[in-house]
RNA sequence: GGUGCCAUAGCUCAGUUGGUAGAGCAAAGGACUGAAAAUCCUUGUGUCACUGGUUCGAUUCCCGUUGGCACCA
């Protein structure tokens, strides 16, 4: 049984060199599982991986894209599952690490095969909250019922695929877990939440100290880009718009990066079939760990 | 040293004509099916600085203490 395992964590947890000592111990490529990291304009703001780091370990899903592309959960699902298909003839255990939500949860479980659509959604979205609120009650009555009426991310994208498809949205949604041929192990790495806001303030500082300001200029022009609204970007367009100085922008970093570490904490709580590790245990002994987990897991399945 | 002003949530402050208090921010919890580093929802008990007095009742009024700020010496 080939295997999967999957390394997830908040950002700033410490996954990078977990994951490059894991697979450089399986003898394993690693599967960056990360929204932004992909974009290759951006290393500095994405945490992404070194020159060293990249030297230590094949990495796939970094820097491939530029900022102009689009890219989305579902194209992650496909690209990820045809290149597993292609590493499998060659490896055991593959190594996923990132800490992008819905790209790991559409590995893993799949997305259900709406029809592509064009990129509408920015202009429904323009339309205005009511407006979209209007058309999804019209549309999808179902989907209503349990949406986040005020999240007009949801609700433009409800309208876009029941124009797209003539169908409600929700009737498309069928909340069932795609079977993978290959067997998935998930690793969660944790540490204190105050050791680890403690890791993303300094981490803030010195990408600043990298030059991340530099970075976010080059890309300025583009910061309409979905690929930009990004953190660590998006408080720099702000600063060089004028609405507050580079203190504050810094400062609005760090606090944004905090809170995206706790929604995808929020995340990956829910998720039992989870394995938490503990971020201060020697590498040694987290890799033991995650051997036996390995092994024990695969006789479960005979 | 003298005079005046101030002291309320982690921070900035509002307020109670005396019946033990509420905003913004921070923070916490949650949701999540192709923008997900996105988008959205919920949550405010705090010795109202400390001591004493007046009062049925003081965070509110009064005395004093401590700390801060301003002005005068």
């Amino acid at each position: 049984m080939k295997t999967l395992l999957l390394i997830l964590g908040p950002t700033g947890v410490g996954k990078t060199e977990l994951s490059l000592r894991v697979a450089e111990h399986l003898q394993s490529p690693i599967l960056s599982c990360d929204s932004r990291q992909i974009y290759r304009a951006i290393p500095i703001g994405t945490a992404a991986p070194t020159a060293d780091e990249l030297a230590r370990v094949r990495h796939y899903f970094i820097g491939t894209h530029a900022l102009e592309q689009t890219y989305n959960a579902g194209q992650y699902e496909h690209d990820a599952l045809e290149l597993m298909e292609k590493l499998f003839q060659s490896h055991d255990t593959l190594v996923m690490t990132g800490g992008s939500m819905l790209y790991a949860d559409a590995v893993c479980n799949g997305l259900d095969d709406l029809k592509t659509v064009e990129r509408t959604t920015v202009n429904l979205r323009e339309k205005g909250l009511e407006w979209l609120q209007s058309e999804v009650q019209r549309l999808d009555p179902d989907y209503w019922e349990r949406v986040d009426r005020n999240n007009p991310a949801r609700l433009a994208h409800c309208v876009e695929i029941c124009y797209a498809t003539g169908k409600p949205y929700s009737s498309l949604l069928t909340h069932t877990v795609k079977e993978r041929p290959f067997r998935i192990v998930k690793i969660g790495l944790e540490r204190p939440r105050e050791e680890l806001y403690d890791r993303i303030n300094r981490r803030v500082n010195r990408m600043i100290a990298d030059g991340l300001e530099q970075e976010a200029r080059a890309v300025y022009p583009l910061r309409k880009l979905n690929s930009l609204q990004t953190v660590g970007y998006r408080e720099l367009f702000a600063y060089f718009d004028g609405e507050y100085d580079l203190a504050r922008a810094i400062e609005l970093i760090q606090q944004n990066s905090r809170h995206y570490a706790k929604r995808q904490m929020t995340w990956f709580r829910r998720d039992k079939t989870i394995h938490w590790l503990n971020a201060n245990e020697p590498y040694e002994k987290n890799i033991h760990l995650i051997d036996d987990l390995l092994r024990s897991d695969s006789l479960q399945e005979e």
